[in-house]
DNA sequence: CACTTTTAAGTGACATTGTCACTTAAAGCT
DNA sequence: AGCTTTAAGTGACAATGTCACTTAAAAGTG
């Protein structure tokens, strides 16, 4: 009853479609665990769950042929994969991969009670097409920002999105370029200049903001 | 007749939903024409409305603050609009404006309708999801294209798919900077390149292809 | 037609970001 | 302690974006 509670807790809209619609998604889905680092998809794979990320997360990303990645978006608690749900549905090769950041726990619906939840249950595709229009949103936002932001501020907005003064982030110079779909010296460089500034201390695998309000300035425009 | 025949060639799933689910969809919907140069949505409005394009096409794309703007798809015939249909069920903002590129004949069903489909029809909802799964791989294709394909290889590549040696192209220097998320002056220099080594032939708002198979070679790599 | 206005395109200097071919240094392993 | 792996630094240079203009073609107008 514990993950019951948990699950309706981070999807609503799955709550209504119980109460309402009769459906019985516990009953008929699966809870996995996937260990950290595992690739639950790639380019050209056929998928047979729609996957409900209950914890942890998971990074999309795609690589360019010389091998730079850029992180498209994440999947974390109360998300779900709608690129697998894509090609559960239409059939198309998706041109990302996804990877587990960390162990993820998630709620796996076998494709034809997906199918069928999807006819009887309006609140279940309520679920299904927030999540989509989500994603276009990521997405589109992302493209937004790559075009015209400029690299310091999203820089910038990555680390207090992501460490505090007293929360360093532990993360490679490397792995903050992938996020931002730039390349690991540019970052180092721009991290150079924000300890020079005296805004953040540097060590490797480690970054601690030493001064909130300055980074927060740099967004404020 | 003409009209029905021309929907079911475009929308094959549609065909299905009409004949397998018994939906009288033209019955339910309506035709509709957009001129030119309309703005169908902006950031914030509501919709109200599935619109499936019959012609002409619908540009979508964001704008910076700044006033750069980069083209995020196109909606030609055969499309539909999931931005809309996106806010049509989960009622989010959208971050993008979508305005006709050409005159516009659309079909436009109501919202009651759509939903009551979406239950009923399995084809009409894998119509809805295809072009979901479209957009999703349009535009993480973008994402691509933005972060790690060189400006002359999509500058080409563009020049390819919208004219040949014997259709000239029609648009401004500006127009192509927005479709390729890039400055217009950028876009100057690098069709002035391919003027001088003698690829396209340049004057105000044409561009003429003059050696194709120079610029093919462009993507090949 | 000659003129003004609008719109498109060109230009040079400079800033930002990306690429390349490395070097240096820290952490983990035996 | 020495070796290996991984993270980060560096300088030179290329590609792209920005700014503040100028020039020129087309469109509108009396």
């Amino acid at each position: 009853m514990e993950l019951t509670n948990t699950i309706l807790h981070l999807f609503p809209k799955l709550n209504e479609a119980i109460s309402k619609d009769g459906i019985n998604i516990l009953k008929h889905s699966q809870q996995i665990t996937i260990p950290e680092g595992t690739t639950i998809f790639h380019q050209g794979d056929q998928c047979l769950n729609y996957l409900l990320v209950i914890a942890g997360s998971v990074k999309v990303f795609t690589r360019a042929e010389n091998g730079r990645e850029i992180v498209l978006y994440h999947i974390s608690s109360g998300g779900s994969c709608v690129l697998t749900t894509s090609c559960l549905i239409s059939s198309e090769d998706y041109p990302a991969e996804g990877v587990t950041e960390t162990d993820v726990v998630a709620l796996a619906i076998p494709k034809p009670i997906f199918e069928q939840y999807m006819g009887e249950s309006k609140a279940f595709r309520k679920q299904v097409f927030h999540s989509y229009g989500d994603r276009l949103i990521k997405l589109i936002t992302l493209v937004e920002e790559i075009s015209f932001a400029k690299l310091d501020i999203r820089l910038a907005k990555y680390l207090l999105e992501n460490g505090s003064v007293n929360t360093p982030i532990r993360t490679t110079h490397q792995a903050l370029a992938t996020e931002l779909g730039s390349a690991r010296e540019v970052i180092s460089r721009q991290l150079k200049e924000l300890e020079n500034k005296g805004w953040v201390l540097l060590s490797r695998g480690k970054i601690e903001i030493t001064n909130h309000d300055a980074l927060a300035n740099l967004l404020a425009h």
